[in-house]
DNA sequence: CATGAATGAGTCTTCATTCAT
DNA sequence: GATGAATGAAGACTCATTCAT
């Protein structure tokens, strides 16, 4: 009845990936809604249409992404049988597309440093990850300690947040110095087996 | 004859100070010059007396930090005799002044994610510290290798890469969620013993 | 669909008009672009849209106005069969428009004696500009010296240099003293006079 | 009785030509006070102490010239028996010291063009001197045409006013491309002998 | 729906001038 | 007298946002 109705999700999807590809080029504060929509190769007031704000266009740009991960993380199936497992395969995810994170790490990062970051509630969703992968990795290691694979003495809740402080840091290094696929696995690798080794009776 | 002559170096530092105040509530991007200027009680044009340009302030806040930091570690007496005692003093060190670090770190962040970053050299100075900070973990790490305290197995060059991204990964959630001493101390230990636990024998 | 197309060339011819009146009151350097705007009746952000400074502006007044010139000089119809009447049109072509003349110039003079004039290329276009006069003089006078309607002793491409100074020097004093249309043409012709006696045979 | 009095006159022209080399490097509007300063090796604020504005300095830079080339104008002994050696005479003059007027006529003219030249009644100070001159070169046609050296038919008043014209003109075209000092030469030559090949009998 | 012309609030930066020493 | 540190008025320019077509 209404004629070719655009899909408004789609187009904004358009916006938010042309977004991504300039302010990666360039920042957020230096990318101009102008350089976005030629990007987009739609018309400046087009932006508009679909987004009340340049910072609008991050927004969605960063929690669609979280979101995003946050769905895979449901979706997966811990094996909750094999706890180590489970603990690796958290690790794998929390790793999966790295290349696109290095790309979101920079821009959510100039948000949360400016005053934007409280604005758009970036602190709150951050800590909320936070919270959240903490919470579910500690369940591995709860369940891992009571089904004797871990160490009784495990300090979980403690030391799931350092371990999602080393990931973190992980994913920094990579955002910051993009090295290689296998040395960043490398890394990965080793980081694995300290915590394996550290948590394993 | 003459005016009074002016400590520049002092004043510089006043112009620093309260541009870390203004930056630290409002991020770089939306502080103003007149801002800063206003909380070191000075005119605008005093500014640019003593810096050629608003990023130049950030310029000089940041590699003052870094270069004290710098400093601080070179300064420091690791015993080469007990490499474990060295590693965690190492620890400790990276872990000095955290609450200045965690005022520093978005601030930094916000250059290095905008397209400043490359203009200032800040990626280059970010991992030359991280590349500095990895090197002389690394002497520790070898040294107890061969001291036959550490395990012989350790793969210390990409082991010490690690423990940097890990220590960066825990300053960052301290920058983020400003813990309580206590609660950050209790992080950190957990660290280390992570840590120690894999490379000891 | 799209919004209303505007003639770009007509806006910039707008702007500059404005800019015209503005500068011919205030110089270059104490016209504001707000002033030059407010005279064109749009936004100081407008004026950014067509031209991307303000030196811009006044680079295109004056090449426009030296172009049109050119123009003219090239379409005018010079009889090579009367040579005398060839040196007349000259002079004639060379002071038309004078009243336009005389508000340009000293606004070509303020950017040849600033900096400016060099970055603009002036000095070139300028120096162009009598070299292209000087050389069309020359034609003619040769062309009469061949015809013997003027002097065989003439040394015609010195000559020529000294007359078209003769004619900017008269250009020069309009634009200073402003006279009356009677009392500049009384001038002009005087200097025809002069030209003519010293040429002719 | 006063310790060591510091000629006043001697001191505002050493900035005086401190001020000259500057602004003939960058033009009145981009030259800077600090710049003066430092060039005529004096603190800036000592500037002060001998002009009120950063104008005054340029005011007395072209006035003093001019009021030199008056001065010398008025010394110089025209023989009035000889009113074609007196025009002669009169040509040399204007050209005199042609390489300083060089330098001066781009900072007078750009304060004539901008508002300055109105605020420091620079149009009325050339007007006079145009009108000096142009009175001083109409006593000496005069005389030749009373003594029959020269046609009756002259229009003194008008001609000279174009003689002074021309004269300007070829000053200015010197200003602008710095010719080499026979060229010049022989400009000047061409239009003396064009000037007295019109008003001879 | 789409657009891009128009806009002006907001900033950095410059520099003539002042004045305490 | 001499100085240069301090200042703020002034101005060029940017760009997110609006809105008429």
């Amino acid at each position: 009845m209404s004629p070719r109705p655009v899909d408004k999700e789609e187009k904004k999807k358009l916006i938010v990936n042309a977004a991504l590809q300039v302010i990666k080029a360039k920042g957020f504060a230096d990318a101009t809604v102008e350089e976005i929509a030629t990007a987009a190769k739609i018309g400046k007031g087009t932006v508009y249409e679909y987004f009340s704000s340049k910072e609008e266009i991050v927004q969605k740009l960063v929690s669609d992404f979280f979101s995003g991960q946050e769905k895979r993380f449901k979706e997966f199936k811990f094996d909750s049988e094999k706890p180590e497992e489970a603990v690796k395969a958290f690790l794998r995810e929390s790793f999966f597309d790295i290349e696109t994170l290095s790309d979101i790490i920079p821009i959510h990062f100039e948000f949360w440093s400016s005053g934007k970051g409280k604005a758009l509630g970036l602190n709150k969703s951050m800590s909320e990850r936070f919270e959240r992968m903490a919470v579910r990795l500690n369940q591995f290691l709860r369940e891992g300690r009571k089904q004797k694979v871990f160490l009784d003495s495990l300090d979980t809740k403690n030391l799931s947040t350092v371990i999602i402080s080393s990931i973190d840091g992980l994913i920094l290094s990579h955002a910051l110095f993009k090295p290689r696929k296998e040395v960043f696995q490398k890394k990965v690798n080793e980081l694995e087996k300290m915590i394996l080794s550290y948590i394993r009776r």
